[in-house]
DNA sequence: GTCTATATCTTGATAGAC
DNA sequence: GTCTATCAAGATATAGAC
């Protein structure tokens, strides 16, 4: 099969780009991310996010065919942004002890907005029930960060080398669910508090 | 007020007690459970209960007449289970560095079943969509375990019982998340691993 | 306790005018 | 790009017979 071949087959959700989306399509995308990061995937309908933009539910489909298309460049967009974050921190923190706090405090500034959930926290927890497309994201985001943690605890803690992808995830499964358990307790610094505790503790 | 005023104004959902189910309505919560754990709350139907257990919809409504009565049995009886196993590990085992890598191993049990979610895991990320009646259930649920592991914590470390509140909120937040960041992974025992290097590390 | 039948509403999605 | 109108399917829930 030839490349061009190859490009014609891509399911028209695939070929969707979230660097190319309309101002209306944008806005569309914000609402529709902030929508899951608060109630999930299976807990909001296009007429959500009609009302909340302010137009109606057949203009949300003009843009986002399917809720599956929707949802792919939400999450597509959430991964290559928060990729990006990760790249900002090694530019701009030296310090690996503190790039881990930093870090941290993506997650604590993401639970400070209404408590919301980390997007693919979320999107994990209802994964049996998401289309491919997203799932793949998914896989693509922990790995991102487990593989940005690892590197970074060894570069705090050489001799530690071993054990640094272990403790890459506890402190991201302990991040991810702190803001989960969190949202059941009055604390509102959930995410916050377990990295300090986990780099306290392990003396990072 | 008086107490019997108070009593008589309870909504019949909180009358309900899981203590007192028939055969069929055991069979249902079962189900209920399971499709919780798996897909949450939101993301399955009366019909798919009554696909499952064999019966028809409005036979499922006989039992449990709303959603939401539904989901606060099937929390109750969860939250009230796992509370009566954290007494059970009290009685069962004495050194405490083995009564958490038990608890660790509730968890990772329930993994093992088709990488089922904990139930107020799960729920826990859906509680903005939840009755207040499920919310209580979750509050309870892990407070209990946060109370549970702080104590055994303490026996386990009596000179570092100061950061024993942190840490126990650390590995509940840990195994939850391990659980749900474990669903894009090719690893099946995300939650026992996650618990070994929090116990390894930390040297309980 | 279970069923058939039905009501009502919501949801995701499409057709076609402007 | 947005709208009105509409649809088919699915979801929660009820009525009433057996």
């Amino acid at each position: 099969m030839t490349i061009a071949a190859k490009c014609v087959v891509l399911p028209k959700s695939s070929m969707r780009d979230y660097t190319q989306l309309s101002p209306a399509a944008e806005r569309i995308v914000d609402v529709a991310e902030a929508l899951i990061q608060h109630q999930g995937f299976n807990g909001f309908s296009y007429e959500d996010i009609a009302q909340t933009v302010g137009i109606r539910k057949p203009s949300v489909h003009h843009h986002f065919a399917t809720k599956a298309d929707l949802a792919t460049v939400v999450t597509q967009r959430y991964v290559q942004r928060f990729i990006s974050a990760l790249e900002n921190l090694d530019r701009s923190i030296v310090e690996p002890r503190k790039r881990l706090l930093a870090y941290a405090q993506l997650f604590q500034e993401t639970y400070n907005n209404n408590r919301h959930l980390c997007l693919c926290g979320m999107l994990g927890a209802e994964s049996e029930t998401l289309p491919a497309s997203v799932r793949e994201q998914l896989k693509q985001f922990f790995e991102a960060n487990l593989n940005w943690l690892t590197a970074t605890l060894v570069q705090a803690r050489p001799e530690r080398a071993a054990s640094a992808q272990a403790l890459a995830m506890l402190l991201l499964s302990a991040l991810e669910g702190a803001m989960i358990v969190g949202r059941s307790r009055p604390e509102a610094d959930a995410p916050a508090q377990v990295a300090q505790a986990f780099l306290e503790q392990l003396s990072v």
